[in-house]
DNA sequence: TATGAATGAGAGTTCATTCAT
DNA sequence: AATGAATGAACTCTCATTCAT
């Protein structure tokens, strides 16, 4: 692409970013929300949960996740406080699976900062996850949901 | 400071960022030494490892961190080698307490994966900590250990 | 009009400027030379210049005096001679009416300057008529013959 | 001066006009008080007025005068106003003298229409006059009060 | 002939760096 | 060592023009 030719479709470069994480985030949601109509048990439905976050940061097509969480910066103050919002609602739709994980004992941290350190952990797979060699999507979600989900069978 | 003054003490803002993130990373390994050198058992350890992380991520005089975690790639290859090399020494010196807490069952993912999974969480706390309100370096400490230390009592 | 479409008409923007431009004065020359063939005193004449020039400059299809007057530096040399060699002709054009009227002591300037001078108060008046409220090219026709020609009554 | 100079010392382009445009403003108002403070009779006052403006638009070091009447659409509104009130303030000044004049017979138009079409003649000098040949400032100034004060002595 | 996406030269701006003081 | 004006490469953006349809 040629240095002016962005401007044919965007007013500018912000523009652009916005429309991507935006586009990006909406597109998120709307995948996150048919997981969780399904019934299932909040144990199958975190996995499900975790095994969709990790392909909407580290599919290929997924690079819009990089810049919601790294390129924010960029925005203007009234595209910013939307893309927060969008994320906000993604993020804000764990908490009740949480919430349901942490009283039966399976969740043994304070469901708000459990919500936060949970995410670290994915988010952070873009800093190191090489699709190319080494783990897959399920062997990620496997460890996370193994890290974190106690056992209360015994 | 002034806008020449800098080019005085480094011969170049690349040079002053590597200084910054080279002797915060020495530093940090450094007390991570201090730490594992103490005789506790795994468990005890892992926590003070978490407890010193937060520290040297969210403390005042920490920015170093943010240098090294998100402003990396304005070195040139070089310097992004050497650091890399010492996040690597400090990351690695968590795989034998890992290894010990996998083997007892208090972590039940694979060591690999569950090491960048809790770096993840616990790098990922930059970016939504706010030290005036809210959770103590405690808490989070508290949160982080309930979330991903297993129960063997029973 | 569409971006592309000028193309199919005109060469560039400046073909089509200057097209509009020639053939605007053109027309201004045209109509000032029927207006000039007309056999009146010089005092009737001059009235009924100036009367023609407020048209030509301000009328709704008289955009062209605009461009005349304030792009004719986005013309090449070659046209730029053109277009100044048709507005010299249309000013030379008031020169004898202007000498008469100083033979007469109606007009109390040296011809040259008085010409020059002159067409400012025509042409300034681009920057500050308006047709919806305030006068009508009548009145600017009168208040410019009241400013500038003398009584030689008494 | 090189590219990025001007930007050590001003915001930007537009700022950097509107500076030049305000200051060269203020300084002709001042100069123009100082010219209506003195006690004359208002034929002299609008020579000295007319005068003074031609050295405002024409002296070496009144470059401002250009920018203020042609290249203020490349300010923003607030400056915009503020440098048509200061115009405004500028040809307001002359109006009681045009009153005067008019009241005595010396001025035959309309005072309104009158100062529009004075301060055409002596802007339009900026897009013809030369310092090199022809005419001084002396020149264009006996001239322009021969074009429009009428005699009254007869 | 008309369209509108793509092009690329040029303008405006930023910022790390240099340099005279 | 410290200063801050000047530099120039790189970036964002505009707009006249081209071109495939």
């Amino acid at each position: 692409m040629h240095s002016g030719s962005l401007f044919c479709h965007f007013k500018s470069k912000e523009a652009l970013l916005y429309e991507v994480m935006q586009k990006g985030m909406r597109s998120a949601l709307a995948r996150q929300t048919i997981v969780l109509r399904g019934k299932h048990d909040s144990a199958a439905t975190l996995r499900q949960l975790i095994r969709l976050h990790f392909e909407t940061l580290l599919e290929s097509n997924s690079d819009f996740m990089w810049a919601v969480l790294y390129e924010s910066r960029a925005l203007n103050t009234r595209q910013l406080r939307l893309i927060e919002e969008l994320q906000g609602n993604y993020e804000a739709a764990w908490t009740p699976v949480l919430h349901e994980l942490a009283s039966t004992g399976c969740l043994r941290a304070e469901v708000p900062l459990a919500r936060h350190l949970i995410f670290g952990s994915l988010n952070w797979s873009l800093q190191w996850f090489d699709a190319k060699n080494g783990a897959s999507l399920d062997d990620l979600t496997d460890a996370m949901v193994a890290l974190v989900m106690h056992d209360t069978s015994r």
